[in-house]
DNA sequence: ATGGCCATACAGACCGGTCTGAATGGTCTT
DNA sequence: AAGACCATTCAGACCGGTCTGTATGGCCAT
């Protein structure tokens, strides 16, 4: 019946709450208080889902995680043509860019939150960003087998994976611009770039 | 006595102390309490001489921003030759990378940190952003005015503003990236990348 | 003797986390 | 079908500790 699902609904309020909170105002500055008043919940039942803050943390990571790259592969998928599902992954952040609660990317403010000598959420934020490199770079491979076969005797920067890695770094380096400048521009001037290297 | 020595005034010294807490073990992780007994000061002194913690913080904060330019352009006097200069921005990333002690950008951090009703913090990491992007607009010009005059007809990216940004947006991104795997990967694929728009 | 510094105690709020106790509702036994 | 049972949830008091910031008082040098 609805059990395996009402079980979790408290789990999932919980969740759902502290994953706004501690993306909007951050990890450190969200108490445990303030996400069981925000997401009506008895304080002992927050303490039986989750036996410490850290664990709502983990849990906050896993869920964002997974999230995006739902969201990487249905924006990918809702697209046809190499190219255009190639630079996907950074035209979808553009409302993201613009939303006025756009707050950076979740991984790196948490990383910067917690304490260097806790390797965890570190190497979660490493794992999360190994898979979206995985999938740019099956990107990159697709837009590169559709281009003429050789322009140039293969310049360096044109096998999957160093285009993959280079994707990676205009994307990081958009999202982490755009915090301060809430504008499409990172967006365009990395796909400018990506478009110049394709065509070298 | 050690009193010259100790010159660097009670304020310095707090700054000094505050500044490595703040960027090793991030802002809300760091008590005014942990900053007066490792700067070895009175805490009435620590309040005469910064009314609260955030004046600390914009103090941090304006001296991290002097200290990194001073830095950028004291490695750009340091070479000659319009390409070496160019690339030395990216380059003096990669000791700093491998250090061990590494924990990204302080601004970025910062401002991950920093509610988000308060503006004061993100225009000041803008403003030093703005900074670093004069600096590598001088360096761009130099670059491609010292290039042969036009292998092609002017291809779009290759203005001093657009290089500049480019260049940011790769400087941003390997910083960002450089706090997850700590190698100096991030900053040869964008000199490569650098590379590759200059010989277009 | 005045002003800067030190040392320390203190205030009030908030932190993460524990605990008690009661209401709810489904499941099993009889 | 009725009652015993059990897990989950709710509501909230409570704990020790830490937070920022204030106040007090002594010391020392100019």
């Amino acid at each position: 019946m609805t059990r395996v699902i009402e079980t979790s609904s408290v789990r999932d309020r919980i969740l759902a709450t502290a994953s706004d909170l501690f993306y909007r105002q951050g990890y450190r500055a969200t108490g445990v208080n303030q996400v069981i008043a925000a997401s009506g919940v008895a304080k002992a039942s927050f303490y039986s889902h989750f036996p410490s803050k850290d664990d709502l943390l983990y849990a906050y990571l896993a869920a964002a995680a997974r999230q995006d790259l739902d969201d990487l592969h249905a924006e990918v998928e809702a697209r046809s043509g190499a190219k255009a599902r190639f630079f996907a992954p950074l035209e979808m952040l553009v409302p993201w860019f613009e939303s006025s609660d756009y707050r950076g990317c979740p991984f790196q403010n948490i990383v910067a939150e917690a304490p260097p000598s806790d390797p965890r959420v570190r190497t979660l934020a490493r794992a999360h960003r190994d898979n979206v490199r995985t999938l740019l770079r099956t990107l990159a491979e697709d837009v590169l087998n559709q281009r003429p076969p050789a322009r140039r005797p293969a310049a360096p920067p044109l096998d999957p994976d160093a285009l993959a890695e280079v994707y990676q770094l205009l994307l990081e380096g958009a999202i982490a611009t755009a915090v301060a400048y809430r504008t499409r521009r990172p967006v365009d001037k990395a796909i400018q770039t990506l478009e110049h290297l394709l065509e070298a």
